[in-house]
DNA sequence: GACCTGCTGCGGTATG
């Protein structure tokens, strides 16, 4: 034993390493880890948080002994495994310990060997023991010997399902192995630290300790803006190019945006410059983290892939193109330079919207103050039901009370109630993932058909087995094409939310304009297209979601205006431009924005109510808003949301203000109905309905379970109904004032800066479908009944009325209120003889002779039919016979003598042969009423 | 939403 408590054979290999001195976070760790206790480790990158663990628990292993496996390293990056092996190794092959890592890409023989070998220490990911404890049914009997887990970076994961698997995971761990292993966690600094502690203690009786190091690492950052030329590319090029100082990372927020900088640098003429994101090669990839380490690169243009702990050598300098969404990012990029030697690290904010400024200074002040994001977590069923399917892949069978106990000890399901865990069960079991046998759980038959080894697969739902074991959800894309060459991608939500046919896009620096969206195959036909009005800015990425810490923090700089513009990291330009930014407010003696007023302009087409508020708020009133315009107006509207307010492109009406006289329930209800009806609602469905063995169409009443599962992870993760409630309230109460204002104010022209939000109904065939199942009605019975405008639902249903439909439908005339009825054209006969509608189908006078007039598809080559009511009646299916075509363009009847006849029949269009007969009925009796009453 | 992250085990063949 050494004087700090560690084995003496570790000491002497600190010696041998020149380790005169420990960080202080290594020093503070060391008590709580040596004496056994859980302990969450807090500290900045580059403060050897790695060895702070590492250190006591080989120590530890030297003094108490230990069995293979005994140490558990998990990580949320293969890279990072990769890293952290070597790193252990260093150590550990000297006190004659083996350390293995096992990711995805480890090579199979590498794998193989752990069952000849087994290690001491095992790196790997939160999948990698999903995999080991569910499906590796020799290796696992080592983790019996687990005395050790670390959670390496778990700021990454724990507002994540990934999270809330691996606790679970930890949970069964300690189930299996029968020992309240030590967990140790290494994190970043974040808002919560005992609700990480907690997730990750669980059930563990052990004591527990936060090891957090305050004390902020120095840097320097300054905020430039800029400068307005003609062009944002090659303005921002230039600001970047006097920004770098090699080796500099500079991050952006959006893939895009490394790509089309990248290019912009070249042609200024800058050379070894590179860009690193999850869409270039692994090959790319690795050039520019090699080029890095090896000093040669001058800067790598790069999104949040670098952020992580994966070593690129030293770093002069970070630039920040366009600000950070959150200070854990803001301090994470930072920390990138952190491993420079001797000097403080350096930090640029390079602003480009007058906006940005004022969010830069917001995230510095908020770092500065050490205030930080807290990453939350639910308690999302999916994972439930992964992980008993895995107990159940582990066990083959096992007590169903054993599964509810061991989930329920994790600290993010305490709570789940034992009814709900059986109402699970029982859906599981009806969709046959699982068969029950009294208590006992076994899998079923659907399980290998959904997560199959098949690699050719059966149905378009199946899975690869290996996709079992992870909860990253891999989103569809929309494939663009142009005669049927493929363009490019976008995410299928990114179309939902905000393309529609018509928009032009540019892709590859080239304009297209959308020509049909196919939603079943998941493509886009584009044509290209000159230049011309409203271009889609996909790059904007204004989509970002930003830090709720934001709009309070915004409004605290602006609270005290002028003692903020002297704050040191401005420059010049950039301070100027907060000024301007202001000025307008100050000019006309209004209030800076903050979040008890509503500026209410009308901008364009738009009304635009800018404040400061939670991006969540506003995009709940957003989505109301559109939802109300839709069901009045029509589906061509959109709107927007941001922290700096929201929008909707009607000017007319002030429906705001109509919200505000929703009262009690209906509000809740209507709030309800608007997120039920946004794409995000049907993305979060679709990801997680297989983890239910729920496939293909949800029924409402079947599939409640996946249903109101999916309503909760959407408002979790999208909206906010409590705190929208609350600003509706006061609005009313007038604790939050509305200020009509004109012309725009600057935080008003911010909020148009983001993408506009369209309505999207998914399936509005399907639904209208649904809908017209037994009954026939007007438009506007309908439009009432679906929150869909008559318009709209004109255009479907006349699409529906066509042959190749798959809801076919077709129309007759209300004889009593002459209105017209749409119905489901198999079901016209039924309503033809009911008496529902006997007089529609009664003609008055039987034996009139009239004359049909059928025009065919193709062509104007009409063909006459002349024919009796009476004679229908007698028989429809006979007279059918008489009508020479399948398929009829249109429908009318004509009298060569009496042309108002002619004039006042209802006209079909595209109809089928079987139905002629009750149209007919239709239309006679609809003449003679016209004519006789 | 933008971005990112991960993904069979084991024992058996046949071959050099």
């Amino acid at each position: 034993m050494n004087s700090n408590g560690l084995h003496h054979r570790v000491a002497a290999l600190m010696r041998e390493r020149n380790w005169a001195t420990m960080t202080k976070v290594q020093e503070l760790a060391l008590e709580p880890i040596l004496k056994g206790r859980n302990t969450l480790i807090i500290a900045p990158t580059g403060f050897g948080k790695t060895e702070a663990a590492i250190l006591p628990i080989l120590s530890k292993m030297m003094d108490e002994g230990c069995k293979p496996v005994s140490l558990l390293y998990i990580t949320p990056l293969k890279a990072l495994i990769n890293d952290i092996t070597i790193r252990i190794d260093w150590w550990a092959s000297k006190l004659g310990l083996l350390v293995n890592r096992k990711h995805g890409e480890v090579p199979q023989k590498e794998k193989n060997q752990r069952l000849k070998r087994v290690p001491h220490i095992l790196v790997t990911t939160p999948e990698g023991l999903e995999i080991d404890l569910d499906w590796a049914s020799r290796f696992r009997e080592n983790y019996k010997n687990v005395k050790w887990v670390i959670v390496d970076e778990i700021h990454e994961i724990v507002g994540s399902k990934r999270g809330a698997q691996l606790f679970i995971l930890l949970e069964r761990l300690k189930e299996f192995s029968g020992t309240d292993f030590q967990r140790i966690g290494l994190s970043a600094t974040v808002g919560n630290p005992k609700f990480v502690a907690s997730t990750l203690f669980g059930s563990s009786t052990r004591q527990r300790s936060i090891v957090k190091i305050d004390e902020k690492k120095d840097f320097s950052l300054v905020v430039r803006k800029v400068d307005e030329g003609n062009n944002v590319w090659s303005d921002s090029a230039k600001a970047i190019e006097e920004s770098i100082e090699p080796p500099t990372l500079i991050f952006t927020n959006s893939r895009f945006l490394t790509e089309r900088l990248h290019e912009e640098l070249e042609r200024l003429g800058k050379s070894n410059i590179y860009v690193h994101h999850s869409s270039i090669s692994r090959d790319s990839k690795a050039t520019a983290e090699e080029s890095l380490r090896a000093g040669k690169a001058q800067a790598v243009l790069c999104t949040k892939t670098l952020e992580l702990g994966i070593d690129v050598g030293k770093i002069k300098k970070i630039v920040l193109y366009r600000p950070p969404p959150s200070v854990a990012s803001f301090l994470q990029r930072l920390g990138r330079s952190g491993h420079c030697v001797g000097g403080i690290p350096k930090g640029e904010i390079i602003c480009v919207q007058n906006f940005d400024c004022l969010e830069a200074l917001a995230i510095y002040n908020l770092s500065r103050k050490g205030v930080v994001e807290s990453p939350r977590n639910g308690s999302p069923l999916d994972v439930v039901s992964r992980e008993i399917l895995g107990m159940v892949l582990q066990y083959s069978s096992i007590d169903a009370e054993r599964v509810y106990r061991v989930i329920t000890s994790s600290f993010l399901y305490r709570k789940l109630k034992r009814s709900d865990f059986q109402r699970l069960l029982d859906y599981l079991a009806k969709n046959n993932l699982i068969q029950r046998e009294g208590d006992e759980l076994r899998l079923g038959k659907s399980f290998f058909r959904i997560w199959t080894f098949k690699k050719d697969r059966n149905f378009s739902w199946s899975r690869s087995f290996s996709e079992f074991f992870s909860l990253i959800n891999n989103d569809d894309t929309f494939v663009l094409r142009y005669n049927d060459r493929p363009i490019g991608e976008i995410d299928a939500i990114y179309v939902y939310k905000h393309i529609r046919p018509g928009d032009l896009l540019r892709i590859g620096g080239k304009l297209w304009r959308v020509s049909k969206i196919h939603n079943g195959k998941l493509s886009i036909e584009l044509v290209p297209a000159e230049r011309g009005e409203g271009e889609i800015p996909v790059w904007k990425g204004e989509g970002v979601p930003k830090s709720h810490l934001l709009p309070m923090e915004i409004q605290s700089i602006l609270s005290d205006f002028n003692n903020s513009l002297k704050s040191q990291v401005l420059d010049q330009k950039s301070r100027e431009e907060l000024s301007k930014l202001m000025e307008p407010y100050l000019t006309r003696g209004a209030p800076l924005p903050n979040s008890s007023i509503v500026y209410v302009e009308k901008i364009g087409n738009e009304t635009v109510y800018s404040t400061l508020i939670d991006e969540k708020v506003a995009n709940t009133l957003a989505h109301m808003l559109l939802y109300v315009a839709t069901s009045k107006h029509s589906l061509n509207v959109y709107a927007r949301a941001s922290i700096y307010g929201f929008s909707i492109s009607v000017t007319e009406r002030d429906l705001l203000d109509e919200l505000l006289n929703v009262k009690g329930n209906r509000l809740k209800r209507l709030i309800l109905k608007a997120i039920l009806r946004s794409p995000l609602f049907v993305s979060v469905q679709k990801e997680i309905q297989v983890s239910f063995g729920k496939i293909g169409k949800l029924d409402p009443r079947e599939d409640s379970l996946v249903i109101r599962e999916a309503l909760r992870q959407t408002v979790m993760r999208y909206f906010s109904i409590k705190k929208t409630l609350s600003f509706i309230d006061k609005l009313r109460k007038g604790e939050i004032r509305i200020v009509h204002v004109e012309p725009s104010t600057p935080l008003g022209e911010a909020v148009l800066s983001h993408a506009p939000i369209r309505p999207w109904i998914s399936g509005i065939q399907a639904l209208l479908y649904d809908v017209l199942k037994g009954g026939a009605y007007t438009l506007s019975e309908l439009s009432e009944v679906l929150s869909i405008p008559p318009k709209s639902l004109e255009v479907k249903l006349k699409q529906m009325r066509r042959a190749d439909s798959k809801y076919r439908v077709t129309s007759f005339i209300d004889v009593d209120s002459r209105e017209t009825r749409w119905c489901l054209i198999d079901e016209l006969k039924t309503f033809a003889s009911s008496d529902e509608f006997y007089t529609s189908f009664a003609p008055i006078n039987g034996e009139e002779t009239l004359i049909a007039s059928l025009r065919p598809l193709h062509g104007s080559s009409t063909s006459e039919v002349i024919f009796k009511p009476n004679q229908i009646l007698e028989n429809p299916e006979d007279f059918t016979k008489k009508i020479p075509m399948d398929e009829i363009g249109e429908l009318k009847i004509v009298d060569p003598v009496d042309p108002m006849v002619c004039n006042m029949s209802p006209r079909y269009y595209f109809v089928r042969r079987d139905v002629i007969p009750y149209l007919l009925l239709n239309a006679s009796a609809y003449i003679q009423n016209m004519k006789y009453t």
